[in-house]
DNA sequence: CTGTTAGCGCCTTCAA
DNA sequence: TTGAAGGCGCTAACAG
């Protein structure tokens, strides 16, 4: 009977007896309408995808919860994946999403460099796609990420403001273009404050704790150490306390220490733990809000968005003036 | 052409050069089959759903990971969703899911009292759920959790072995099962080791730690206080983490500590914190193969299995011996 | 082995 | 305001 359909959708009016009637036909059926059928005939699944590195780092869920927020206020739901920072898993899972009839996909890149081609494939297609958190090289495409540069150079200028000179940075992996934008904050920071680049202090990482630990232990060892840590990212930042732990660094006494990217529960290490804090569920909110604006404005501009929401630093322990 | 969907699905043989050309139409086309279509014809969807009150907490996202992997080990994919510890939004996540016509439904409860009817309801309307982590009452259906008696008595019992006797414990909400059984793990700890049980050292919390904070610093004013506190589980956990370190308690030295639930990085807080470990990922698998097990033979046993798996105790500063 | 066909359940015309 | 009918894209059954 097509008038249940009008009744359900309330697209069109129904009289008031017959309406009581289906939903009490409704009730008694238990009836559940097949969201499936519905999509393939209005070919809208009112569903977005998110493809994230790993959910178990605590900054993904938080932009999932974000997304999924604005989502649901907007009538949709997400569906929320990971790639292991694995760039084939990442293409089979743009694959499927779209299989699955998605109407728009955010994507954090995996860190295994993307090919440009894999993600402008999908555009050219007509898959709307917003990337979050990292920004592709050379792909024109809505994007949603923190202010990089100045998530760097706050933290840096910060330790330098409570009196240190010989800051080093631990960054992950420079086939993220927020990776280079973050060291390039580090630089201007210290250019700003008249202090030369010390290419001792940069050290190259990667988003495994257990290899950046191994590589701050290893450069730890030599002399002159740093007096000061600064990391670009949560996993990082993870890798470098506990090497600085392995080694027999106390902070802030022995070495000072900051990071971008909040350590779950990190006022309860001790010392509590300076950080650069992500607005992550404003940025998975804000990218979330953005694919729907694309989608239920399909006469929107062409013009693609970048939107920068700005960090903010909480000052802790670890870099505290001594 | 049903050919091009025998080439696809394989069901059925197809002449090599005719498959080759099929291969490369779709090459040439970008066709990518829709899935939504296929879905409605086959009434499969290959495709499960899974509902935790939160995935900001640590533990959760390993659930989901576990049960990402292992459907995906066997061709389906996951929908992951918040339910927020919401009843009511619980129920809504139940419905949406079961619109979308998810083959069956991984749930870890809201613990807000769930109706048993709610899930009841389901199961007779024939969709599968398997329970994760929180086991309901009243209700007969598969569930898959750590062994909770043991999960208490294990962390209660490594206290006493370092020499503690006054031990406080602090639970989540007694509407819970588990956190029902953990109690009744820290009793029977108690009582093997033939100590009585002070009522006034059973401090009963939720999962909200600021609540948790509160309550402990309250408790924690009054004398005598216990020698050592042991936590049920993650967010109370960290709730009275922040109560010892708001009185200005140390930890091992003024008072031991323990807890269900790992801490994010607990190995750097200091002192460690010392845990009993949920095998979480593997509670995901088990919990997801089980699903599909029954989803794959719908002829299996009407039996409901209930699965309990083992923690693990790591031993951590926070109850070295003095 | 290959091509044709009948729905899956719903929503949207369109006619009554 | 109500009901009937077509078709979304696919697959399974069947005919060739």
């Amino acid at each position: 009977m097509g008038t249940v359909s009008h009744v359900i959708t309330g697209s069109v009016p129904v009289s008031e007896p017959l309406r009581r009637k289906v939903w009490a036909a409704i009730r008694v059926l238990d009836y559940h309408p097949n969201h499936v059928a519905r999509s393939l005939k209005t070919s809208k699944t009112r569903t977005l995808g998110i493809i994230v590195p790993d959910m178990t780092i605590p900054y993904f869920p938080k932009v999932i919860r974000g997304a999924e927020a604005a989502a649901r206020k907007r009538g949709y739901s997400l569906i929320a994946v990971n790639s292991d920072d694995d760039g084939d898993r990442q293409r089979d899972l743009l694959s499927l999403l779209r299989s699955q009839r998605v109407e728009g996909i955010l994507l954090v890149m995996a860190a295994a460099p993307t090919p440009a081609s894999q993600i402008a494939k999908m555009l050219e297609a007509g898959v709307r796609i917003v990337c979050v958190d990292r920004i592709p090289d050379r792909v024109d495409v809505d994007c949603v990420s923190v202010e990089d540069t100045d998530a760097a150079s706050i933290g840096v200028e910060h330790l330098l403001a409570v009196g240190h000179r010989r800051i080093a940075i631990v960054t992950g992996p420079q086939s993220l273009k927020n990776e280079r934008q973050r060291l390039l904050g580090y630089k201007l920071a210290l250019d700003r404050a008249g202090l030369p680049l010390d290419e001792d202090l940069v050290w190259l990482g990667n988003l495994r704790p257990e290899d950046v630990s191994a590589l701050c232990r290893e450069k730890l060892a030599r002399s002159p150490r740093p007096d000061a840590i600064f990391c670009t990212n949560g996993p990082t930042g993870l890798g470098a306390l506990r090497a600085l732990r392995d080694v027999g660094l106390k902070t802030p006494e022995d070495i000072a220490f900051a990071t971008v990217d909040e350590l779950m529960a990190d006022d309860l290490f001790y010392p509590s733990i300076t950080t650069v804090v992500q607005p992550a569920l404003d940025i998975g909110g804000t990218a979330a809000d953005i694919l729907l604006n694309r989608i239920e404005n399909a006469a929107g501009s062409d013009e693609s968005v970048m939107v920068r929401l700005r960090p903010e630093l909480k000052v802790g322990d670890s870099s505290r003036r001594l």
